[in-house]
DNA sequence: CCTAAAGTCTACTAATTTGGTATAGTTTAT
DNA sequence: ATAAACTATACCAAATTAGTAGACTTTAGG
């Protein structure tokens, strides 16, 4: 499962991006909107700031904004930045890559290739997905 | 990340799978064997039997055997019965469906596609994935 | 230049999960 | 009878998650 950070950080990355260059939007209006605890929401927008994806402006009129366009933020991203790794053994993360303590052969590992196949297309997935691809996912019936 | 235990009864059903039919193996010696600490290995052991897939037989000369045949062994089973639900987000489960407590609108959600196609993806690889073909990739060169 | 609005920083904390260990059984082959 | 082997119950420490509290800094506007 992904954190309720990651959760929650997305969930306020689709919101700024619908405001995409529409000026700072208050960190509590995100979080009445979304439901999100005002304080936790505070220390996540601060990480997807120094991050470089967001800004922010500060005192009155001030709040937080996207930066980069909502096509160039995708999940795997957002998931990496807040939850670590995306793949579900240490030792086919590509950029975390640590042993399994217990392995014999990582080389034969039977084990390791089923994860590293899960890991190569959940990564393919979530790059593909972008804030602008979900919003836009949001207005199609179904 | 999956759980040590998720890891480790991977490990213990590969070797059991590497030995069907040819009768019971004692707990030490899997424990020994696979770097797994006896104990916690017990407990794996005895949620594998409960669940059918292994078998036991108590006093000298005894130990666990596997009862499926390796191929009738996936690891969406194995991972589900050890670490619970496969999907990233709650409301994408089959068996455990939640709602995300903040989600405005389920019914709208892109953030809930993505997720879902990452199961249903996920899913699919672990499904295909049994002892035997793991056995059998175990034995390709690279 | 004061003040209220708004983001920032540091430090807690409670609950849950993970990865075990310890101890005392019970069953069974020989 | 006894030693080998699995079983059951009960702990426990460390890490992670999901927050909260409170003081501080910056800035627009009067």
């Amino acid at each position: 499962m992904i954190s309720k950070k990651t959760k929650y950080a997305l969930n306020a990355l689709v919101h700024l991006a619908k405001k995409f260059e529409q000026g700072p939007v208050l960190i509590s209006y995100i979080s009445e909107q979304e439901n999100i605890p005002q304080k936790f929401l505070e220390a996540i927008l601060l990480d997807l700031k120094n991050a470089g994806i967001l800004a922010s402006k500060k005192g009155k009129g001030g709040g937080y904004y996207l930066i980069k366009p909502p096509e160039e933020v995708n999940v795997a991203d957002v998931m990496r930045l807040l939850d670590g790794p995306i793949a579900l053994l240490p030792c086919v993360t590509y950029k975390y890559y640590e042993r399994c303590e217990e392995c014999k052969d990582e080389e034969t590992c039977g084990i390791r290739d089923v994860f590293m196949a899960v890991r190569n297309e959940t990564v393919q997935i979530l790059k593909q997905n972008t804030l602008a691809s979900i919003i836009g996912k949001e207005s199609v019936q179904k």
